[in-house]
DNA sequence: GATGACCTGTGA
DNA sequence: TCACAGGTCATC
């Protein structure tokens, strides 16, 4: 989610833009828009008005000043980006900021997903090596839980609920909270010294606001680090035999919620 | 709620 | 040659 931030942010300079050639050389990517000819239709001649992003999703609100209609008669308002874990944009041609921890910072030609041209000049392309990202119409923002950039003490309970899984499913699961991924719930969990396969439900008053602070701090501090896999738990880590930074025992890597979990048995209860 | 499939580049 | 990475979705 972190590198989605980046990635809005890189993208501001296509606002005021009017859409003029859209490509989709993989169908696949594109699957939740429809067909390639669907896409073109609902986008070329329509403007970016703004970019924003939920969770690891990146909305492109665009308008369609040429058709004169107004909103609501079935023109798509939103562009919806998901990058996966290998996807990335490329503005105009220059690079995206960093490197990704799984990903080639290679440019094949072949990895290009979705291609963009403005009227104004300049182009939007995503990469994406592995397809684990797509593009979609009007996403359906309503199904996603709170930003976890946004989130405050009082937004806990309701995500957790009265949940009897994992912690780290619940903390996982996009619909309760949206934007924390396998690395970033490892890193939190450690931070707040909560083991990851706990019983949300059990997690007591002082956890749960150890929880929302570890959220809050780790989010932006991580931002201007640099990237999800720069935490304190950091990729470099997350291999056998590393140690806990903090008490130095021996990291435990386990599966929780079907996903490779890192964690300090000494210190995460 | 839990599990496995899917995608494919990477590194052992 | 093959296990593994993780976000999402289908299926139980």
């Amino acid at each position: 989610m972190l590198e989605i931030e980046y990635y809005r942010r890189e993208m501001l300079d296509l606002v005021g833009r009017t859409i003029d050639h859209v490509e989709c050389p993989d169908p696949w990517w594109i699957r939740r828009a429809g067909t390639p000819a669907d896409v073109a239709r609902a986008l070329v001649g329509a403007q970016v008005v703004a970019i924003r992003r939920h969770g690891k999703l990146l909305l492109i609100d665009i308008s369609h000043p040429s058709t004169g209609r107004s909103a609501g008669d079935g023109d798509p308002e939103v562009l919806g980006l998901r990058f996966g874990m290998t996807g990335r944009p490329m503005v105009d041609d220059r690079p995206p900021p960093f490197a990704l921890e799984y990903a080639s910072s290679a440019v094949h030609e072949e990895w290009v997903r979705f291609h963009v041209e403005f009227v104004e000049g300049g182009q939007l392309r995503i990469l994406d090596p592995r397809r684990l990202g797509a593009a979609e119409l009007d996403p359906d923002v309503s199904a996603l839980g709170v930003d976890a950039w946004e989130i405050g003490r009082s937004d806990i309970d309701g995500i957790i609920g009265t949940s009897s899984a994992a912690i780290k499913s619940v903390l996982l699961d996009q619909s309760r909270v949206a934007g924390l991924g396998n690395m970033l719930v490892d890193e939190v969990l450690w931070r707040a010294g909560i083991d990851p396969s706990r019983r949300a439900g059990t997690l007591s008053t002082a956890e749960r606001s150890a929880l929302t602070e570890a959220v809050r701090g780790t989010l932006p501090e991580l931002f201007a680090r640099g990237g999800s896999h720069l935490g304190d738990l950091p990729a470099s880590r997350r291999v056998v035999d590393a140690t806990c930074p903090r008490d130095g025992a021996v990291l435990r890597r386990t599966t929780v919620g079907g996903r490779t979990t890192y964690m300090c048995p000494e210190h995460q209860r």
